[in-house]
DNA sequence: GATGAATGAGGCTTCATTCAT
DNA sequence: TATGAATGAAGCCTCATTCAT
């Protein structure tokens, strides 16, 4: 009885509902290809509510932008803050994020498979976005390297093995699509067996040389 | 008499400037925010010579594709196939991608870097360009294992592998971005030296354990 | 105490005080270009408070189309009316106008500027204000003849030098504004000036002949 | 047979078409309240194509701007022009100018007759074209005194003098249209004999005083 | 007396695509 | 081989207006 049509909604419920929409929307068809009419449709009330609450197209990719991006950021943190080593840290981290992904595929498109094609307003927040998960990553990264290594050098090392992890992690989602019954914890174990070794050794300065007697 | 403004080309040329065009356009604004009027004036020609030629705007889109899959798959082959040794084998197949994609961005923008919005067509297309690549990465990564492990097992390991590794090289392409002076070279060595030994642990079997002691 | 805010006003100052918001911006905005949202907000009131008073924007813009009518009417005839000679009554009319527009810009944008574009009701209320106007004037030209020439003729002559007349004050108000300096009262002169001998000309019937031994 | 459905008309041609059916609609409903729909259904085409020729709505009511201005400022040019004096060459414009009205009423409410409410770029475009007039008109004025005034505070007066006729004129353009039998012919002689006598007083310096014994 | 929530309708603009030459 | 002319469909956005409290 006390849903007679979920009508006049109080405005910051319904514009959680339209972004929950909205992402839902953007994440199946990309930005360009999504029309607002479906967006509305799907959130059950009419445009110019979206126009009103959101001011643009732009404006409520923006709101899912930022929502999703400090959802996963904060979900990211809660796990790899109170782990006890670097290496449980990253290894809660990646749990965190292939859990997160796996929870929420759609906010994940939205997040990092959006194409080039975006307004500058846009492109600046989704580079901030994504540069947000990078940081988190190389924040861990940075402590652990087996020695302490000079700070300068070590934070380009840093970025570079966070660029790696998260490229990684990114491409593996694919991968779980076609692997359903992998869960996350598998995948994490998996992932830190593949890279732990040799991230310290970059990070550490070790250079690979090509194997004695050849090319 | 050689600048009648080379007007009246044979087809086939006139299609590789299309597709030269098009590329461009595509990687620049995606897929949906390219409009044909834009590719046809940078192409020289007009609108319904795209059409006689290329049929739709997804077929030029499926045409460009197609061209520069193979022109990657092939540089990939003809750097990895002659290497005496798995390991130098991945390492030319690297080094191969990330020349290509120092030399030809746009290209990788469009083969890798599309929204999720396409039509069926190209979605389908788009995915077997993608497999492609992970198809001759996972080829490679399957005669890296150290013991001859079992088939079947095997083969979803080094898909595993191919995953990481493409997702990796892939997030690498926007780290070289930032370090404009870092050549392919050095970016191939320091990713096999990160990934080169868990790779192994990974097609082996290894399980990684949480560290004694913790969670 | 008197602070709280000014809220819950009697209906009838509520709607001046409207009324006042509405003409800014008519006057800015134009008819069409101007948005009821935009003169809530000036108005310090929600919309819904502007239909319940108004009924419509047509009813807003009708209700500022009479409340300055009556105003520039009642003008004029204060000041004319008493006037003891025809010349002197035309005068203070014009001065009288000139007055008005200086002191209520907005008020002569509303009543006289607005485009051709109006619905049935506007335009037919809008002619029905300029007709107000050009009474008053005709009203003293008529009794500015010379003579007193016949009746029905002398009212064709009287509009037509009534029309004449509003259209040149019409037209001065933008001369103002490219002389600020200038006072109603000099302007008034110069009109009048420019005016008061061909003007009783026409209405004596005298015609103006191409000059001897021209055209 | 030749007019097989007036379809695929070079472009010249079919742009003063969509000009000329623009005036219409201008005309009849103001800038804000046409629809380019409608222009577009009264030219006998589609919406695209006045987009591709004229840009914009508002690039299409500049053109219409241009083209109008442009031809009323020729006609009165061409008839004030030849004449051998100054009150011939007053009479001559203001002929000119009545029998344009006449002629081309829409043009003239798409010149003079829009509301306030325009788009920066229009306003300018319109102010230029206003004063287009305006200059012509003022530069006739400025020969019309009596001896050879001082130039500067001659200009001003011309000035005044030029507003207030071009206002005169335009507001009997209402009066015409309540008096249809009336020609451009007769107007004109009865506004020269208006205005001729008081106008040179103006411009001669001649100062309208309170007649003696009021006020 | 007053308002936050909501909408139907319509306007401007652009695009992929085709026709006739 | 090549093009200028033309369009159907659809998208973003805004506005006057009302409902429920």
């Amino acid at each position: 009885m006390s849903d007679i049509r979920r009508r006049r909604l109080p405005r910051p419920v319904r514009e959680q509902l339209i972004i929950d929409a909205a992402i839902g929307v953007f994440a199946k068809r990309g930005y360009h290809a999504s029309s607002v009419d479906e967006i509305a449709e799907l959130a059950g009330i009419t445009k110019p509510m979206i126009y009103l609450y959101l001011d643009s197209k732009e404006g409520l990719f923006l709101a899912c932008l930022r929502r999703e991006t400090e959802r996963l950021v904060t979900a990211f943190r809660a796990a790899a803050g109170p782990a006890p080593s670097p290496e449980l840290r990253l290894r809660a981290g990646l749990l965190a994020f292939f859990t997160f992904v796996t929870d929420h595929p759609d906010s994940w498109v939205v997040l990092h498979r959006q194409a080039s094609e975006l307004s500058p307003a846009i492109a600046a927040e989704l580079a901030q976005s994504r540069q947000a998960v990078l940081t988190e990553v190389s924040g861990i990264v940075r402590t652990c390297s087996t020695e302490g290594a000079g700070p300068a050098c070590a934070e380009d090392e840093a970025d570079f093995v966070a660029y790696t992890l998260v490229g990684a992690a990114d491409s593996l989602t694919d991968w779980m699509v076609l692997h359903p019954d992998e869960h996350p914890e598998r995948i994490t174990v998996r992932l830190m067996n593949m890279v732990w070794v040799g991230m310290r050794n970059v990070l550490d300065g070790e250079v690979w040389t090509t194997p004695a007697g050849e090319g």
